[in-house]
DNA sequence: AGCAAATTGTAATTGGCAGTACATTTTGTC
DNA sequence: GACAAAATGTACTGCCAATTACAATTTGCT
């Protein structure tokens, strides 16, 4: 064992800082475990395992478990919406923009599915935590806003009935985009996976459109209503 | 302070056995825990406070937390099982008897929050105590064979498209039912709580039974198949 | 009545996990 | 280069909540 003059076996003690770095990697680990397991169920130390850095540094960015949980449910709504495309609604004729504007969020849920979990998880604790979070408001708000220009085009040209609720219509889109991936689980646990294969999913989409296009659609009464 | 002969005093120590009783009791209070806290975020304390017997009895009858938790599950569906009423399909034309049924199922799920929320929790869970209970499976297969005997007469009197699969029926029907409660908490704390007014509802059960409606219905090429 | 098994009461115990104390290293700044 | 502030490492602590130990009481049975 020869005194070594510089000392600097194993690396005795050196690092470099990161905060940016640091805090997104914590953010990434804690929704991933937030997401398998609910607030309650993940456990901190489970979450610093998951990353680069240390216990410590959870605390030291985000004050508690609770604090941590409100930024992980914020990245995750701004993790989604960077995934989100330019759909170009405009270029197409309202129903064409509809049918896509349906089948590319029912795709979209399905390639994002601890976003889901984040949101199942947060409705069981009541939308506590994101009531506060203007982040949140606001990305959902412009959802509803392509919605209102696509139905104010259709109702201008007669494809669309008129009294078309820009939210209901949000509500209905989504009700079976987030089913499809908040209840998977239990779905195919009684019934089978069969409607999850890729075959099936296609159906399935497919149907999402299908119907949506049927509701939005302009009986002939509508369009005698035509001025 | 007389000595009473028959030292009946507060009732000193004294109790009557009621097994069943207890059981049920203490599974109304699991339920109710579990449904607003999640798995691990539900005490046992907190449980034993909402019955009328003590903690010793819910180890008792039930081993441990998660002993507690499967039964409570179970007696979730055979609850909201019981709460169905027969609807007599058979007495109406397939799209009129399909209406009913979706109506229904609309109102029910809504009716039975807790339900939905064991459910939404089991999916949290990735369905893990939910593949051992054949009860569960048969609730559910129920359900099915409602809906294949409805498409059949749909089918054979040409008011029905042909090759509708039951479980995908099932599923459309199911994610705006089961959506409409187990994501209000976030809907309503985004876009307010309109949709979840009297009349916000019933517009939007009128549209989930229209849309399925529609979606069911035979197109003018299928009508032609008819042999 | 008396015994054994089932049921209930009371009071620990134990482990897990959120949160903290304190020391050390890095980095910007003068 | 020295000082302060920011960032990180290491090793706890304290408490909550699940679970259990042990005692007492009830009940069915003969």
């Amino acid at each position: 064992m020869t005194k070594a003059k510089e000392n600097k076996e194993k690396s005795k003690s050196s690092w470099k800082q990161n905060p940016e770095r640091v805090k997104q990697d914590i953010l990434r680990a804690a929704m991933s475990e937030f997401a398998k397991s609910g607030l309650s169920g993940a456990k901190i130390d489970d979450i610093a395992a998951k990353t680069e850095t240390s216990k410590r540094m959870i605390y030291y960015y985000f004050d508690d478990k609770e604090g941590l949980y409100r930024h992980a449910l914020e990245a995750a709504y701004a993790k989604v919406r960077k995934g989100e495309v330019n759909l170009d609604l405009a270029d197409y004729a309202p129903t064409e923009g509809l049918a896509r504007l349906v089948a590319f969020t029912f795709d979209h849920h399905r390639r994002n599915p601890d976003f889901i979990r984040m949101v199942m998880i947060e409705n069981i604790h009541h939308a506590a935590h994101m009531r506060s979070s203007q982040v949140i408001r606001d990305l959902n708000l412009g959802a509803i806003n392509q919605l209102r220009a696509l139905i104010a085009r259709g109702e201008a040209s007669g494809d669309f009935r008129r009294g078309i609720d820009p939210v209901a219509l949000h509500w209905q889109i989504s009700a079976m985009s987030f089913f499809n991936v908040s209840n998977q689980p239990t779905f195919s646990a009684i019934f089978g996976k069969d409607l999850y294969s890729n075959d099936g999913q296609a159906a399935l989409r497919d149907r999402a459109v299908a119907m949506i296009l049927a509701d939005v659609r302009a009986t002939s009464e509508d369009q005698d209503d035509q001025s």
